[in-house]
DNA sequence: AATATCACG
DNA sequence: ACGTACGTGATATTT
């Protein structure tokens, strides 16, 4: 039989330092809890005990050594975001049935050391998982130490035996108290025998054991100089850390093992806790639900109608267009509609339009369902839009959406679900939990019953809709962000489904061509590297490859990875001129990358009318940018002489024409701009190569006598101050001395003084406000900020000097892009946009356009918005992207 | 599922 | 003293 115990406060601490911080939408931190939990549920996956308890501790003891009234005293107090989790966590543990231990005036060591020794008694084994060294000398025969260690957000623990103790320590483990007695510890304010450190201690209790015993033979003669001086002062010292540093076992509490084996949870409890601390995933792995009768009936009702016939549908129609919002979610393959209106809190009316029902009416439907006449609000429209698109239809009389809406209200949250919202939104889940998506989920073949129940999971999604532009609405108002839904991001939905079905035009032949060539490449790297290896080996393997290189070639290992040798490029660039494989890996990797990721990746999904159709995500960044996935057509190659061939083999239909425009330097004029500063204004207003001017003024030299190392290392500090330099990173990243850069920096914040200023006060707005705004209004909320942890609020600072520059970029080019393809159509003319890179755009057009089209963009980028610098978009055409940028 | 690497702005 | 620039996505390997 085997007692597992934790040492509660101990790896609550691991977890809160070990998890990225977590929060509720109220604003409970949980990431301990979250931590906890994980680290618990993999002791018993691997310990597997019959009984488990967690102890906590009360209060620092202050009887014990009233001469050491300042013992424990110098620790530093939980800091406020892991303490408002401690009350929330034991709840979880009652629930869990787990029994925990406290008791006023103990620590959790002197309880764990009661308990094991109770244990032991009852003749059972012991484990005992803490992050603390202190319990070191509870092991023995029968009680083992978990001893737990987290790094890189991994936990993990070693098991300490008494003989892997031995093995390490070299003496027993009841030898622990000696080795505090004589070294001390300063976090627990025990003193030890001054002048005596680790090493010193274990030399000598390797020999003697233990201080008794040390002292009973202080006449040996290896005792001798500064040490046996030490050490005869100290014997008071000696003596007194002894008894601070042994650990009671004799706790007034009565405990046998029986006590603590393991019981079945309350699993509603949990469930219930789950759900306020938004623990989905959780809920998920345990398979938790609600009981199974909801503890307040809804008093939602709604009154929903399947449509049969066209006549009640023209009737329908007619409703939905004289209300003024509708709520609508259509099924992926836009076979069925779902239609909520007449919305109050307690009601609504409710219809399911289905293709199966109404046959050839149901297209007549659709577009005038999904035109300007029905003002909608639905949940992630772009996908329905691009489905329309593929209709013929033009959607239009979209609203709002509570996808973006959720975005808008908290951007780093990463997934916006419906269910998920929801849950988060109102601790509740959708019911009836049926999946209505599933292909034939309306089939008039499908059970009745079963099809009953599509029918009221499908109504009782829209009603979340309806419920979640309710929360959302006077949030995003009362925060200013409306009109960014409404105005910005609404009709830049429009946009980018037109641009995903667009999608654009590959040389598939050329690429094709292109992947023979590196596959030759890739093939004669690989020879000469296996040569050159005396062996084969996987070369895309990081971790063979790292034993090749620094294992058998004997290369120097600049850097480390959390699992082994570090081979990144930067390493091997160290080491190219050392030995003639590693310039060989490099070709062979950018190679690899080129055909696996380009080549092949981009085969796979030109589209049967022989283009890309991208996805550009509007509701994953969190500073406001788009995202494109499947494929990803923001990092097409273009730094590289060979990586820019891939960008010839983006083309334009024949006939046609690319029209690539791009914002110069449109980051750098907005921090210009929004630090208000003066000198950096005039550079852009002068209309030179800002680096140049940058160096210019920071090496107070004229401006045609900048460098070229001059203008690289003022490029380099302009980047550096829009992503939150320090000047460790700027030394790294231009190969020049921590002190040397700090240079650079002090010569460039005397010129800008303004930037310098701007970065005070960002900072000191975002720690007041909780958030950082773009020019448009679009938050970032930072609760990193006021962190107790310096690198989160490290990282919190760096945001907040950069999201306000990276998201106004990200609105700006928003516009633009909505203006672009507003006036396209305006003006007649037949190009779209077909690619967004960030600070780009790609319109393909008929060779007739383009000289109008370049004009337009330029003159739509740059209108966008007045700043106190100039905006410049320039415009380039040609037959291929390579061409036109 | 996590990690390492590398492509882009 | 800390640990080291912002924002993404895809691939291959390893666990």
């Amino acid at each position: 039989m085997r007692l597992l115990v934790l040492d509660g406060n101990s790896i609550v601490n691991r977890a809160f330092y070990g998890v990225k911080p977590l929060s509720t939408r109220d604003g409970l931190y949980t990431n301990a809890i979250y931590g906890f939990l994980n680290i618990l549920q993999k002791l018993l996956d691997d310990a597997k005990p019959d009984a488990l308890c967690v102890t906590f501790d009360r209060k620092a003891p202050t009887f014990r050594h009233q001469a050491y009234a300042d013992y424990k005293g110098t620790r530093k107090p939980m800091p406020e975001e892991l303490a408002m989790q401690m009350p929330v966590l034991k709840e979880v543990l009652s629930a869990m049935n787990i029994p925990q231990y406290e008791l006023d005036g103990w620590e959790a060591d002197d309880l764990i050391g009661t308990i094991s020794r109770a244990c032991e008694a009852s003749g059972w084994d012991c484990d005992i998982a803490t992050g603390d060294k202190d319990s070191l000398q509870l092991i023995t025969d029968h009680t083992t130490v978990k001893l737990v260690v987290s790094r890189m957000g991994q936990t993990s623990w070693t098991d300490m035996t008494p003989e892997a103790f031995r093995e390490k320590y070299g003496f027993d483990p009841i030898h622990m108290i000696d080795l505090k007695g004589l070294m001390g510890d300063n976090s627990d304010n025990i003193p030890g025998v001054r002048g005596i450190g680790e090493k010193t201690a274990m030399t000598l209790l390797q020999k003697f054991e233990s201080i008794e015993n040390l002292y009973a033979n202080f006449d040996d003669p290896t005792i001798k100089g500064a040490v046996r001086t030490k050490l005869d002062a100290g014997r008071d010292m000696a003596r007194m850390s002894y008894d601070l540093a042994t650990i009671r076992c004799d706790a007034p509490i009565a405990f046998t093992p029986e006590d603590a084996r393991i019981k079945p949870w309350d699993r509603e409890a949990v469930y219930q806790l789950f759900l306020r601390l938004e623990f989905k995933k959780l809920i998920d792995r345990y398979e938790l639900e609600p009981s199974a009768q909801p503890l307040e009936a809804p008093d939602y009702t709604l009154e929903g109608e399947v449509v049969t016939d066209e006549t009640r549908l023209e009737e329908l129609l007619a409703e939905w267009k004289n209300c003024p919002e509708v709520f609508c979610l259509a099924l992926p393959e836009l076979d069925a509609v779902a239609i909520e209106w007449e919305v109050s809190e307690t009601q609504g009316r409710a219809a399911l339009v289905l293709q199966a029902e109404l046959g050839a009416g149901y297209g007549r439907f659709l577009q005038i369902f999904f035109s300007d006449a029905v003002k909608k609000i639905s949940h992630d429209v772009k996908p329905l839009m691009n489905r329309l698109l593929g209709e013929g239809i033009t959607p239009g009389g979209f609203v709002f959406d509570t996808a973006i809406g959720a975005y808008l209200l908290s951007p780093t949250d990463g997934s916006y679900e419906l269910d998920k919202l929801f849950l988060s939104y109102f601790n509740s889940e959708i019911q009836p939990q049926v999946d209505y998506t599933a292909p034939e989920a309306f089939s008039p073949l499908l059970e009745p019953e079963a099809r009953a129940q599509a029918e009221a999971s499908f109504l009782a999604h829209v009603s979340a809709v309806a419920a979640l532009y309710d929360a959302e609405k006077p949030r995003l108002e009362e925060q200013g962000m409306l009109s960014l839904l409404t105005d910005m991001e609404l009709p830049l939905c429009a946009v980018l489904a037109e641009m995903e079905r667009a999608g654009v035009l590959v040389d598939r032949q050329a690429l094709a061509d292109f992947g023979v060539m590196l596959a030759t490449r890739i093939d004669e790297c690989q020879t000469a590297i296996y040569t050159l290896a005396g062996g084969e080996f996987n070369i895309n393997s990081t971790k063979q490859l790292g034993e090749i290189l620094f294992d058998r070639l004997g290369l120097p290992a600049y850097k480390k990875t959390k699992t082994g040798y570090s081979t990144n490029a930067e390493v091997l660039d160290k080491l190219k001129n050392k030995h003639p494989i590693v310039p060989l890996i490099l070709d062979y990797r950018q190679y690899a990358k080129l055909k696996s990721t380009y080549v092949d990746g981009l085969m796979k999904v030109i589209a049967p009318d022989g283009r890309i159709h991208t996805c550009f995500q509007n509701t994953v960044t969190a500073t406001g940018r788009l995202s494109s996935t499947e494929p990803n057509l923001q990092n097409i190659p273009v730094r590289t002489p060979l990586g820019a061939e891939m960008r010839k083999m983006f083309v334009a239909a024949p006939g046609n024409v690319l029209v690539d425009a791009d914002y110069s330097q449109i980051e750098l004029r907005l921090l210009a701009h929004i630090a208000g500063d003066e000198e950096m204004q005039r550079g852009f207003r002068e209309g030179v190569d800002i680096h140049t001017v940058t160096a210019a003024q920071v090496f107070g030299v004229p401006v045609d006598m900048v460098t070229k190392q001059m203008r690289s290392s003022a490029k380099a500090v302009n980047f550096g101050i829009v992503y939150g330099i320090s000047e460790f990173s700027l030394a790294q990243d231009i190969g020049v001395s921590r002190a040397e850069a700090k240079d650079y920096m002090n010569r460039y914040f005397a010129k800008y003084s303004g930037v310098r200023a701007y970065m005070d006060k960002i900072v000191a707005q975002a720690r007041e406000e909780g958030a950082v705004s773009t020019v448009f209004g679009r938050r970032r909320p930072l609760p990193e900020i006021r962190s107790s942890n310096f690198n989160q609020r490290s990282f919190g600072e760096r945001v907040a000097l950069n999201a306000p520059i990276q998201g106004t970029a990200a609105d700006i080019i928003k516009l633009a892009m909505i203006r672009v393809q507003d006036r396209l159509k305006a003006e007649g003319l037949t190009g779209r946009l077909v690619l967004q890179v960030h600070d780009e755009l790609l319109v393909e057009c008929p060779e007739a356009e383009g000289a109008q089209v370049a004009a337009l963009l330029e003159e739509e980028m740059e209108r966008v918005v007045s700043l106190s610098v100039p905006l410049i978009a320039e415009a380039k055409i040609g037959k291929r992207w390579a061409d036109a940028h």
